[in-house]
DNA sequence: ATGAAAGCGCTAACAC
DNA sequence: GTGTTAGCGCTTTCAT
């Protein structure tokens, strides 16, 4: 294996002058940093990554911890992983793949043994037992979501509160003046991750701005309840021309649900979608849709760290503005 | 930071000694052993990873290289990632996740710089410019899947030879004596990873040892081309009672397809794929199929490494026995 | 069964 | 602008 001072020999200057080059962490001559780098490259020589961790007390590392538990949309979670990696070697930092199972002890673990310099946690809920940990942890990190006690934290999320405003928005300015959503699971609205309540309030909030009538509907993940939500809204609202549907398992069976109910979509009535790209374009019909933007989270969370890391300020809480992509399901209210 | 002399003093013993009852590499008193283990406990210690690293010449870390390209089925990523990790941390290691994006000098990289102590690379090509980066290293590897040279390296895939056979072997059980296998497009019997061609030459096999009639048909990936195939092997087969479909993207084109030239599954056509299970089951009717062992990969190839990590002999290749689980898709053969 | 001490390869403080 | 050198925290040989 070739060192430090084998290459420090190669190129006639100390062990130190090496390092500088590599760091840059000093002023080196022209003509200097040139042998230097000859020599680099005439030996092949790579730094050593845990002499370097320890001489440095910097490895160089990003701990991830990735949930693996069924219910997250896969693809979300692999584009927002690639994100992660991508950026971290921008920054010259690798990234220590960590599973949602090994939890706090798992974070505990590589933060002590200066495994890795930061933490990012996605898929955080809003209890979420790992929180404390990271709390008494040194290392910095970067929380994907919101607990409910977010202070003190670093956290990053799609901002979901605009998100439910911009479906509304969207609907409004093709005509609609009453939009339904379709929501979660009642229970996710107690517990979970808080953002069903967030897109909840974005939506009521739209709607009294732009003078839509609206109403939110809970709703099981199951398609039958899809389907008795479908036929409840038209029962209560004969007048309705469009919803928006933020439950992602029932996507495709509320739009069939309709559809057998006469409605057509987008003719008589409007749909967006609350869900991953992915599930909107592959819908039966393309789903017009605000997405989850994983790459922009993962970019982001990263770039928190390295400026943590730096010791640079950087915001409690960072919102990502939501992306409407129009596609098929959503139309010009057309007079009854 | 709490560092191995801090657990010494406060245990009464040496350092090393603390060191060979965390290794375990020396037979220690129950006594010391247990008072350096409460020391341990009540200081809270976890071993400098990188210190480790540089004194023992092992830093316990393994580097993961996942392809994130389009064509990949990402579940099937992620469930084999899962698997790595959590195998590996029953072993006591890490795992650092590298992009295929890196490439070659990816892996020279994590290797040179002792990172990681071994490798693991995901979707191999038949010609793949990390193959000689491989050989050049001098840290063990597993390769998923198969190049065109495997000589001298370590590959574990599912045995694609087997899965072709057992498909026939399902469909001969049933009475089935005509049967044809829509494969992958043309040109992936060409290059790409070699396991179309190892899934045909199973399925003729079997089909010759079972006395069933077999065409081989490669598919493009479309819709359209997946109807014209449907059209294509009735007109040549009248007779035909069954099919073996090695096409992730046109599986359910096809069934439709066949469903609108009148033939029901399973009554008239049974149909068998090679497929992820997520896709098998989530079609319109579930399929009978056989999958990727992605989670058995995962824990063969850390199991592998482990092995050679420790200096044991291991296999040059790996062939993973295919299953078959049957779904809706397949039925006895009726009486014309 | 245990201790003492010599490195592992690098960085950074100190010297010039 | 460059060299010297003292650690970083651990493992492991050598010694007893």
């Amino acid at each position: 294996m070739v060192k430090i001072s084998d290459v420090a020999r190669h190129a006639g200057v100390s062990p130190s002058t090496v390092s500088y080059v590599l760091s840059g962490k000093r002023t080196i001559s022209e003509d200097t940093r040139r042998r230097v780098q000859e020599s680099i490259d005439a030996l092949g020589y790579t730094p050593h990554a845990g002499a370097r961790a320890l001489a440095s007390n910097r490895s160089n590392v990003l701990a991830l911890m990735l949930p693996l538990r069924p219910g997250i949309h896969v693809p979300v979670v692999m584009q927002f992983a690639a994100s992660v990696v991508t950026t971290a070697r921008a920054h010259e930092h690798d990234v220590l793949l960590l599973t949602q199972e090994e939890g706090a002890d798992g974070l505990r673990r590589v933060a002590g043994s200066a495994l890795a310099d930061a933490l990012i946690v996605m898929d955080v809920q809003l209890h979420d037992d790992r929180i404390p940990q990271l709390r008494t942890l040194d290392r910095p990190s970067v929380l994907i979501g919101f607990p409910a006690e977010p202070d003190g934290l670093t956290c990053v999320d799609l901002d979901f509160r605009a998100a439910g405003a911009l479906c509304v928005e969207h609907l409004a300015a093709l005509g609609h003046r009453c939009v339904d959503l379709v929501g979660s699971p009642p229970e996710v609205y107690e517990r979970e991750t808080g953002f069903a309540q967030r897109v909840a309030e974005g939506f009521r909030e739209a709607g009294a701005a732009h003078g839509v009538t609206s109403v939110i509907h809970p709703c099981e993940a199951t398609p039958e309840a899809a389907r008795r939500t479908a036929e409840r809204l038209l029962a209560l609202h004969p007048e309705l021309t469009a919803i928006v549907v933020h439950n992602e398992p029932i996507v495709a069976p509320l739009v069939a649900a309709f559809r057998d109910l006469g409605l057509r979509v987008p003719e008589d009535l409007s749909v967006v979608a609350l869900c991953p790209d992915e599930i909107a374009e592959r819908a039966p019909m393309p789903l017009t849709s605000v997405a989850i933007p994983a790459e922009e989270l993962g970019s982001r969370a990263v770039q928190l760290l390295m400026a943590k890391l730096d010791g640079r300020p950087v915001p409690d809480a960072t919102l990502l503005p939501p992306r409407l992509t129009v596609r098929s399901s959503s139309a010009v209210r057309r007079p009854a």
